[in-house]
DNA sequence: TATAATTTTGTAATCATTTCAATTTTAAAA
DNA sequence: TTTTAAAATTGAAATGATTACAAAATTATA
């Protein structure tokens, strides 16, 4: 995203666009990794030298609020984000870690089956298994 | 579940039964709450004075590493752990922290829809929002 | 019974996240 | 523009769940 798509997009969620939060907010829609706060910390700090981690975790706290972006909770180590708010699942490996995409068709989400008590805002879903690297290298 | 039973589940999931898995396993079957460790060590140590706490940290790895129960990552503060490895969804109340059990028709269980590189053991669905309680008290 | 393997235990270390008060920046009012 | 108030950022310290590890206890095997 562009530094001008990066306001909208926050101004669209009622967020008030600071230096650091388009920062944020642009590392994310760039890097659709998955990533934790530290590699977001270490991956920006070069260039913004005063950064604190403390802000990155308010802001993603903000974000994840104002549902600009996803909070993953798939590893049980880091909460990680992802700037792709689409309709999609995850995948993880347990062997290696590592956490990968899966589209998910309209026709597979599940409906909510848990009566009129309860009222969600969001669905995840979660892959767990083992990719192919580790498969072969075992 | 009673002692002979909780034996006979441990071992058809490959788990010699100590006596301290057996208590757990046995908690387990009786409180489907989705304890934390910190739950289920306070509600032990009781009645099993020298119970360590990374017993239960073992012993719940162990049993979720066999498929013996079900570790729920909803909740980014604690793991959680669900004796009921049938099929079922989660909902967790984003004010008050409560996780209630959401049953799931065969039809509305996600295919996974990752392609062939990708070996899937298990599935989690978490829905997010607030609870009736919440609601109401806001 | 002796020996080896497994399990349990408690302490200490690790590390992600939160708290909090001070500082800086931004917005609003005069 | 200057003054004042509100909001955001920062860094240090605290918290708290989880893990590492080595010793002790228990169980299985020879």
């Amino acid at each position: 995203m562009s530094i001008q798509e990066v306001y909208h997009h926050l101004k669209e969620h009622d967020i008030k666009p600071s230096v650091q939060r388009v920062a944020i907010m642009q590392y994310l829609s760039e890097h659709l990794t998955h990533p934790t706060i530290d590699q977001i910390y270490n991956d920006l700090v070069p260039d913004m030298p005063t950064l604190s981690k403390t802000t990155i975790y308010n802001t993603l706290r903000l974000f994840y609020d104002k549902k600009a972006v996803i909070a993953l909770f798939i590893d049980e180590k880091n909460v990680r984000y992802d700037g792709d708010t689409s309709n999609h699942a995850h995948f993880k490996c347990k062997k290696c870690g590592a956490i990968y995409d899966v589209p998910l068709e309209e026709t597979d989400i599940p409906t909510f089956g848990g009566g009129s008590d309860l009222y969600p805002e969001e669905t995840q879903i979660y892959f767990l298994g083992t990719c192919k690297k580790c498969i072969q290298n075992q």
